[in-house]
DNA sequence: CGGTGTGAATTCATTCACAGCG
DNA sequence: CGCTGTGAATGAATTCACACCG
């Protein structure tokens, strides 16, 4: 029975992603093992990092080897709760969401998009044929489309002023967690995890390290 | 003269395009004027922190009132380096370059889509209406549009394979920072600022918040 | 030896709490 | 009186450095 008692902390959960890509991509190359070091270098961090961050799942290194590839992945994969498939649901069919629909990326790393909704009548109907096929339902089907297919999160593609909304609907329709695009804080209830990401944020923050170039700051 | 000699702490950075874009709201709808508290429910953080951040950029507020909504977007966007636009070209037109290309909300944040390349030739040549009918164009060209153009920044919308690669175009060509979408570690001179964003990465982060709740946990 | 695992030391970020000013 | 600005206190994350083990 794994250690899952001890909690992980907020700053390794979000490298562990990285430690699994780099973890996937080993396995792909054949390495059947791999030590802290070059863990570290493949995810873009320092090995003092890596060491302490896997010892909060447990004692899965081999002193003088390192970490048995296929087996830290399935460590990291659950601690991640990476256990099979959960659908996702875009909400929003304008540039962002047909955007995000035709993005390959979710699928590829176990999140397909089962469904897509839209308030836009016309835009009802549309098939989109990089996801399998699906067409964009009506926004008031939500519920139903939640529950039918067992979605697990809710990806918010509206503009600004639908995001609340479109929330509230996924809050209402169950679903699990929330990833939202868009530029707003949502009024979430506490019991549903959400993550917001903005893309022009990115390139903002890095405006200001751009502007710090030529001295001696960089970046993460 | 604006205080600029003291250092921004990176944790403050990372929220300033918060207030920007709380700000903006703000000045949309006619205040003039707002107080931590406020700026804070908007942004999503608490009070405390906001008055930490701001009092980094100097010392802008006014007792007993709180900050002027202008003066303060213009000393926000001045630090962060947000003077005019940025130009910004695209690398790879597959799925994901392409719903970048269509997605507005570069543009209109201050940083429109100038150029587009790609490696097939099969896509050369190729309209996208969304960013002012930018034609993409073949990726030996990028220094040249870099260059003609005054491109800033560099988005990698490639496949990973081809990343590294187009990172290496990018810093030829003389780009001042990039944004990577490409889930692999870049090799970049510590002279130009980069970031990486993965959007499968933030779903296997809520994930594991998802795992988690029920019990205490909850995450941003 | 080589590389993990981890306490201890350090650095960084957040929060508190209140003096001081408009 | 209200709200900023900020030292001081707390807490979290990172890094160091080395004992320990295969």
């Amino acid at each position: 029975m794994p250690r899952s008692g001890d909690v992980v902390p907020d700053a390794t959960v979000e490298r562990l992603p990285l430690y699994h890509q780099a973890l996937v991509e080993l396995a792909r190359t054949g390495e059947t093992t791999v030590s802290s070091v070059k863990l570290a270098e493949l995810a873009g961090v320092n090995a003092a990092k890596v060491r302490k961050d896997l010892s909060f799942l447990g004692s899965y290194g081999t002193r003088g080897v390192g970490y048995d590839v296929d087996f830290l992945t399935i460590q990291v994969s659950r601690t991640l709760g990476l256990t099979g498939d959960s659908s996702v649901v875009i909400v929003g069919f304008g540039n962002l969401g047909q955007a995000l629909a035709k993005y390959g990326g979710f699928a590829d790393r176990g999140f397909p998009v089962v469904a897509i909704v839209d308030a836009d009548p016309t835009k009802v109907g549309t098939a989109v044929k990089e996801t399998d096929g699906v067409v964009v339902q009506h926004v008031d089907e939500l519920a139903k489309i939640v529950r039918s297919q067992g979605v697990a999160v809710g990806v918010i593609a509206t503009p600004a002023e639908s995001a609340q909304s479109a929330a509230d609907a996924l809050v209402g329709a169950g679903v699990q967690s929330i990833l939202s695009f868009a530029p707003v804080v949502l009024d979430i209830p506490e019991t549903i995890p959400w993550r917001k990401v903005d893309l022009a944020t990115e390139l903002q923050i890095l405006s200001f390290y751009q502007a710090r170039s030529g001295s001696l700051q960089h970046p993460a």
